[in-house]
This record gives C-alpha cells, structure tokens and sequence, in this order.
DNA sequence: AGTTAATAGTTGATTTTGTAACTAACAATG
DNA sequence: CATTGTTAGTTACAAAATCAACTATTAACT
C-alpha cells in the first residue's frame, strides 16, 4: 500500500461534502427512520408541507429538488399511514393539494424538534463563525451546479 | 402555500449538506458514468488503487468508508472491465491484493485530471478562505459523527 | 371545435443498495 | 490438535432508487 500519487482524494470536495453530508445525516436519519418507518424523501415531503401547510407534489419536488417518481412514492407512504391527504383542486383535476393530517402535524412537530436540537448538537463543534461560511458556501455550490444540471 | 412554521429547511445542515453534495458531485458523476460507464464505488476504488498502488478490498472499504459488499461488487466490475486485477496473497489465502491494471491506470489517470480541474471549477466561485474553512469543516464533520455511528 | 403539445402524477421494468446469511481461511484457547 | 471465535470476501434475497412509458387533464394553435 505504498503511496503511488499524491492526490488526496479526502480533500476532494465532492469526495469530502458526501462523507460529510452521510455522517451529519446519519443520526437523525436513524430517528425519522425508527421512530416512524420514513425514507429519506418521506421526511423531506413531510417538513415541506409542515412548513409551507399546503402544497402540490410538484411544488414539493421542485423546492425539494427531488424527481417527481420519489416524490409520488413517498405521498403513497405518507398517505398510507395517515400522515397527509390529497384534495383534488377544483381548478384543474390533475392536480393534488396535499395537506397533513393531525398525525402528520403532529409527526412534523415531533422531528421538527428532534431537528433542531440535532443540529445544535451538529453546530456544537464549529466556531461561530465557522458555521456561517459553511452555510453559505453550502448554498451557493447547491445553487451553482442547478445551472450546469439544467 | 402559505407558511406555517418559520423553520427554514434549505438551512438545515444535514439537507443543506445534502444539496450541495449531490450537486458537486453531478457534473463529475456524469463523466465517470458516461466515459466509463462506473457507479460512485467504482471511482472511489479505482482512485484508491490509482493512489495508493496495492490494497485489499478490506483496506479500501475502511478508507473509503464503504460496507464490504459495495466494495466486492465494484471490485468485480472493475475486474470483468479489465481496470484491476487480483492476486491471492500467500501468506494468507482470505485475502486478495488488488492492483490497477494498465488500463485501470490509464482511467484513474483521466479521472484524475477531471477531478483536478472539475474541482478548481468548483472552487471559482469561492473566496480563497473559504475553502479553506469549508474543507476544514466538513472534515471535521465528517470524522465526528463517525464516533456516534460506532 | 379539433388536433397537437404540455403538464401532473402514477405505474412497471430494471438497476442498485442494504441486510443477513454464508464459505473459506486463519487465530486463539483449552 | 480440536473446538471455538474472527476475519476476508461472496452470495441471496428484500428494499429502494432510477428511468421510461403510461393515463388523465389542461393549454395552445390552427
């Protein structure tokens, strides 16, 4: 295992923000995932319609970045368990408006915390201002490759 | 859609992360995709190879943090491809010595020099302490929450 | 109006991942 | 040196992601 190229893959930032991204999700994956059966776009789905109260999947996958497939498949969970339900507009029938139930609001509410306080615990290693450049930075490389992914 | 709750998701570190590495990752996916036809284990193997010369697949999975059967799937694709090959290791026989063939070398070659300039495309957009933070961070990140995982 | 294009969402087939069980080889202990 | 435990790696089956094709409905154009 001698060192052939000194190329440091761990300093490559694709490399490096997807170990970072999988560990800083892990452990509150765990908990959508024990605590309510949920896959990744279930919570996703559901803290979009936690925040904005009524929405069409659509408008989910597109705030969401998120294809419309997965998105359909995760309302079918969600709805299954009771956790949001689809009304038809009267405007236009092909569309849903999709709202949470009180189970799902309540579901919502309980991660919503868990969320918080996860990520306080998640900031807790970062020097104030450490925090702020990473958020930043973080969102302008998600907005920047939007353009270059079309 | 009208706002219920003023938590902000896209500043959510575990979602932002998320964003951001699926995005940084898009653009040189599609090249180690559609040049090589490779998944995401597949370059990361290849770059261990390329980097370090020789490894079992156990080294590479606990570099790489990849489960063992990721690893021994992408190994067999690299080798049906013609990119490694193995050797049995004489001293003791479980273990199998993985190395780069020419032509494995010759892909790491080219994904390494995209990776270079795919990288500092990234990096344009940023100031020069920025990466600095971001890298140290994320590294940060990445290494703490793999104390919580065990 | 009638045809064509576009949009919202679902379904099905294929690929990829995740989990557990498995084989083969080595190590440690009595 | 036999049994028990560990480790490296593979395989089988289930869960999930991806991609393309599909239905139903609305919009646009002539």
């Amino acid at each position: 295992m001698t060192k052939k190229d000194d190329f440091d893959l761990h300093l490559f930032l694709p490399y490096l923000l997807n170990q970072a991204a999988e560990a800083a999700s892990y452990g509150f994956q765990r908990i959508y995932k024990d605590r309510y059966g949920m896959l990744r776009t279930d919570w996703r789905v559901l803290f979009h319609l936690g925040i904005h109260g009524r929405m069409t999947a659509r408008d989910i996958g597109r705030m969401a970045r998120v294809h419309k497939t997965k998105i359909s498949r995760a309302v079918a969970r969600l709805e299954a368990r009771r956790f949001l339900q689809r009304e038809e507009d009267p405007a236009d029938r092909r569309i849903e408006n999709l709202t949470l139930t009180p189970a799902g609001q309540a579901a919502y509410r309980d991660l919503h915390a868990v969320a918080e306080s996860y990520e306080a615990d998640l900031l807790r290693d970062l020097a104030p201002g450490e925090a702020e450049v990473l958020r930043k930075v973080l969102h302008r490389l998600a907005e920047r490759s939007v353009v270059t992914r079309g």
